[in-house]
RNA sequence: GGGCGAAUAGCUCAGUUGGUUAGAGCGCCUGCCUUACACGCAGGAUGUCGGGGGUUCGAGUCCCUCUUCGCCCA
């Protein structure tokens, strides 16, 4: 009888109290802190998190992306290096105004009723209530971050970052102060990046206007636009100075319809003849290319639209707009316009469109081009340098197709447009003087400036607010202490691995290369790993806006974090989406939860027959007291090892700095490691090693019985080293319960474990249980194939060549235990009404089954078996006369092929004459 | 308009530099509640590797082309 009262373990393992639990011992005693002292003596291996937004909620793709970080880390953690997982959060510019400005909007109030000041502190009180709940939501998945190093971009610390890396870039004269058409979201209120205006294609309308020329009345011109509400800024028409159509019309003038205005037709190269008409309207305060054309023709730029985008005479547009127009938004005045330009009979024609649209990455509207003033950062020569550490091998990005898009984007980098119109940010560090008589130039300052130098009056500092990117580009560094040469900067930069989504290669990534190399001279990591997107059944991302979104939290709840990271982890192949079935959790968590309770059972097993009474330590045991099972699974132990360090590493480039070719592409493949992992518990411990050791650990006592009890606990101790990383929860309640777990340790920190031979050939005591294995299973599918009572007993024999026979005699019992047989060896095959199997390496099976066995049936399948070998046999055969095969395989391959081929001749004639004993 | 990726078992996917009889999980079929586990065990079925062409002794893997789907950039 079992005795389950003994047993530490309870039946059903239950997730949420153990991961509570453990999860507070690990940070109680400082498990994920890391110590910059420390990291003098050991390899460092730094992880800076993706900071998400500070008002952000867990999802599944933050589910995603922490989990590939958290099983690094803790991988690096145990392999014995200082690793550093360094947790935080943005402030999230616009993204976070916008929230606070909804909440005020639900008041009938705008930021304008509060004003600058009183805004901002709001801002920054809902921030202190409600924000970083985020980072609680990770622990309950299991990230061991190190939260006593939590940062936020817009900490006092970062700030001082931000301004030093403002300034710096400006005594380098990288940044400046640009008047031209940048993106504008005139529902936000503020300029965008070039990346944050994204594109969306759109089937819209394609107008044809018909200008009258001013002294020919009977001409006409007709322009193409996209874009009919901008005619009323126009102030040129463009035609190619190669295009004979246009010719006799560069030069003169034509009236624009509706308001009247004469402008010139003039040539410009820009404009593409093969485009619509080959004549294009040009509006220099409202399209980016129009603001070149007339930059390049100093042309004026009369503003029509304004920031909230309404239609009225802005700037410089003195009698452009007509009063019935004046006051519309921009989409009521297209409709308008367009009215009234067929009314005129200006509007030649309308067709169908399709172009792509830039949106506002944050609201989705629309974008305006607007002529404005705006900070800029000069970005060739930093784009240069992130260039120069790829090129290099100092910095690799996989899976390696994402570095020619890399490339692709610095080649043509632009310069950076990383001010903004709105109030919740780094504000710009640029101070004027109020006295319009002072001939002081801007300031721009690391501290705050309060007089003017020059005339000592007051001064203003600059309205604009900084891109909520241009600190997180910082953030390898920023959060480490720079610009102050801090103990941790030395200890910590550069770091190693960044993980995170391709959708942020260019807003986060290339950047934070950049401004690594440019203010410290180094990559900030020599390693990019971009992992898919979360995705459901129909590859549509998941996003609560589409409804089809899984709450992590949920998954947490129903199968426990260590499921949810299963998943995450063994679905994971390089850089490929990962897809999930929202209205079946079931299908894509049970696995893991299945995994976890198969560990559980197995850590259940070893706790009621091994005991928790003192093991001697594998060390001491001499080789020959080990079975062969023993060294069978000793032997598939270094094999996982060896399978799940090749899948995980290189953890960096072998010298430090500089990946080799062959280095490269290899590592970080996480499927490949769980697999190998699961395969060697499962597959390999559970499903073999365990039950051929039963027999000898139900013994009460004896030597043998101490060998088995130490193997077991090795074997397991070793497996659950490998699935921490993965399954930090269930791994380490299983492993504090290990006989041999020195107290106070935490697998969390424990060894990473080392194969004991470094070569990965089988021993010779390791091929007899082999030979066990398929005799087992040969046995198995007679007693399927035959119906042969689960529960009964049946006779086998086993005959095999010299030198096999006696490794297998010595698992008769092991054999007949797992296959239910009373297991005989025969030195020849008596014949006779039985099932026979062929295995490997020349030996038979012969099961007798006295009275069941269907002769015909037999027949049927040893000649199926036969001809599908001897077709083999054939081909391979074949391939051996080719002389071209013969002179240019590898000489290893072809001798390899030979000694096949033997074999397949000799179980092909073993079978022939098997089936002369059926009277064939 | 330019670039990239994917297409392998019913489903989701592995398959590193071309080289055993192409694998896993889930699902499916058969039999088992065998004293760790039915969230389990044992046995089994399933693929002209998207179509076509080429290179090679040899192609799921390399090249060309077509089809379908997806992504990025302009």
């Amino acid at each position: 009888m079992t005795a389950p009262d003994t047993n530490p373990l309870p039946t059903t393992y239950d997730a949420a109290a153990t991961e509570a639990t453990w999860y507070a011992q690990w940070t109680e005693h400082g498990v994920f802190t890391a110590d910059a002292e420390r990291a003098a003596t050991r390899e460092p291996f730094v992880i800076v998190i993706p900071p998400p937004n500070v008002t952000a909620v867990l999802h599944m793709g933050h589910g995603l992306n922490n989990t590939v970080q958290d099983v690094l880390i803790r991988w690096r953690r145990m392999a014995g290096d200082e690793a550093l997982w360094l947790p935080g959060t943005d402030h999230a510019g616009i993204a976070t105004q916008n929230v606070v400005e909804k909440q005020l909007a639900a008041q009938g109030k705008t930021r304008f009723d509060l004003g600058r000041g009183p805004f901002v502190e709001k801002v920054a009180e809902f921030v202190d209530h409600t924000g970083g709940e985020i980072l609680n939501q990770l622990k309950a998945i299991g990230s061991s971050a190190d939260w006593s190093r939590t940062a936020y971009t817009f900490s006092p610390a970062l700030s001082k970052s931000v301004r030093e890396a403002f300034v710096r870039l400006h005594e380098d004269g990288l940044v400046y102060k640009g008047h031209r058409v940048i993106h504008w979201c005139p529902r936000c209120g503020t300029s965008l990046s070039d990346e944050e205006a994204e594109f969306t294609d759109t089937t819209g309308k394609l107008y044809h206007l018909k200008y009258t020329l001013a002294d020919d009345p009977t001409q006409s011109i007709t322009v193409a636009t996209t874009r009919p509400e901008t005619m009323l800024g126009d102030v040129a028409v463009a035609v190619n100075p190669e295009d004979e159509r246009y010719l006799a019309m560069i030069g003169r003038e034509v009236v624009l319809p509706i308001n009247g205005v004469r402008i010139p037709i003039i040539a410009d190269s820009y404009t593409d003849a093969a485009f619509g008409t080959g004549a294009v309207k040009i509006t220099p305060a409202h399209d980016a290319n129009d603001f070149e054309v007339g930059k390049r023709h100093t042309l004026a730029m009369p503003v029509v639209i304004d920031a909230e985008g309404i239609v009225r005479e802005v700037d410089d547009a003195a009698g452009r707009v007509p009063a019935g127009l004046a006051g519309l938004d921009r989409a009521d005045a297209r409709t308008a316009i367009v009215k009234m330009l067929d009314a005129e009979g200006a509007l030649v024609k309308v067709e169908p469109h399709a172009h792509a649209v830039r949106h506002c990455y944050r609201c989705d509207t629309v974008v305006e081009p607007r002529l404005s003033d705006q900070w800029f950062v000069r970005m060739r020569p930093l784009a240069d340098k992130a260039l120069d550490v790829l090129r290099g091998g100092q910095l690799r990005i996989l899976p390696d197709r994402w570095e020619a898009v890399y490339v692709n984007w610095l080649e043509g980098i632009r310069d950076w447009n990383i001010s903004r119109q709105i109030w919740w940010g780094h504000r710009v560090p640029v101070w004027y003087c109020d006295a319009p008589t002072c001939a002081q130039e801007p300031i721009v300052s690391r501290t705050d400036v309060t007089t003017c130098p020059s005339c000592h009056g007051t001064v203003r500092q600059d309205e604009d607010v900084l891109d909520t990117w241009f600190s997180s580009w910082l953030w390898p560094f920023s959060t480490l202490g720079w610009p102050d040469a801090t103990p941790d900067l030395k200890a910590f930069y550069p770091g190693d691995v960044l993980v995170t989504a391709p959708e942020i290669l260019f807003f986060w990534v290339s950047r934070m290369v950049m401004s690594g190399c440019w203010f410290l001279d180094q990559t900030p990591f020599h390693t990019v790993y971009l992992h898919g997107t979360v995705r459901d059944m129909q590859h549509k991302k998941m996003s609560k806006s589409l409804g089809n979104g899984i709450d992590p939290l949920d998954v947490v709840k129903l199968y426990g974090a260590d499921a949810l990271r299963w998943t995450m982890t063994a679905g994971l192949g390089l850089g490929v989406d990962v897809m999930l079935d929202p209205t079946d959790l079931e299908k894509s968590f049970a696995p893991g939860r299945n995994f976890c309770t198969k560990l559980w059972n197995i850590g259940r097993f070893l706790l009621s027959r091994v005991g928790t009474e003192p093991l001697q330590p594998l060390s001491s045991i001499a080789p020959e007291r080990l079975t062969a099972a023993d060294h069978w699974i000793l032997d598939r132990l270094d094999q996982a090892i060896r399978d799940c360090d090749a899948a995980l590493g290189p953890p960096r480039p072998a010298n430090g700095h500089t990946w080799t070719d062959a280095e490269r592409g290899r590592g970080l493949r996480l499927s490949e490691y769980a697999e190998a992992a699961r395969r060697f518990v499962w597959n390999e411990l559970a499903d073999w090693y365990l039950e051929a050791l039963k027999p000898r650990l139900y013994a009460t006592e004896g030597e043998d019985r101490e060998v088995a009890r130490t193997v077991l606990a090795h074997a397991f101790d070793g497996a659950l080293r490998l699935l921490q990383p993965v399954v930090p929860f269930i791994t380490e309640a299983l492993w504090q319960q290990l006989p041999n777990t020195p107290r106070g340790a935490f697998l969390a920190q424990a060894a990473w474990p080392v194969a004991r031979r470094g070569d990965g050939a089988a021993s010779v005591e390791a091929q007899a249980f082999e030979y066990a294995r398929d005799a087992v299973q040969a046995i198995r599918s007679v007693r399927s194939e035959y119906n042969v009572n689960p529960g009964a007993w049946v006779e086998a024999m086993l005959v095999a060549p010299a030198g096999i026979a006696e490794l297998l005699d010595a698992q008769r019992e092991t054999i007949g235990s797992l296959a239910r047989a009373r297991v005989a060896m025969a030195s020849e095959n008596p014949g006779g009404a039985s099932a026979q199997l062929l295995l490997r390496d020349g030996v038979e099976l012969v099961v007798p089954l006295a009275g069941m066995v269907d002769l015909e049936k037999e027949k049927q399948r040893l000649q199926a078996e036969l001809t599908q070998l001897e077709t083999q046999l054939h081909a391979l055969d074949g391939r051996l006369a080719n002389e071209k095969f013969v002179a240019k395989a590898p000489a290893a391959l072809v001798e390899a092929e030979r000694a096949k081929a033997e074999d397949w001749r000799s179980r092909c004639a073993l079978m022939r004459a098997k089936l002369g004993t059926f009277g064939a």
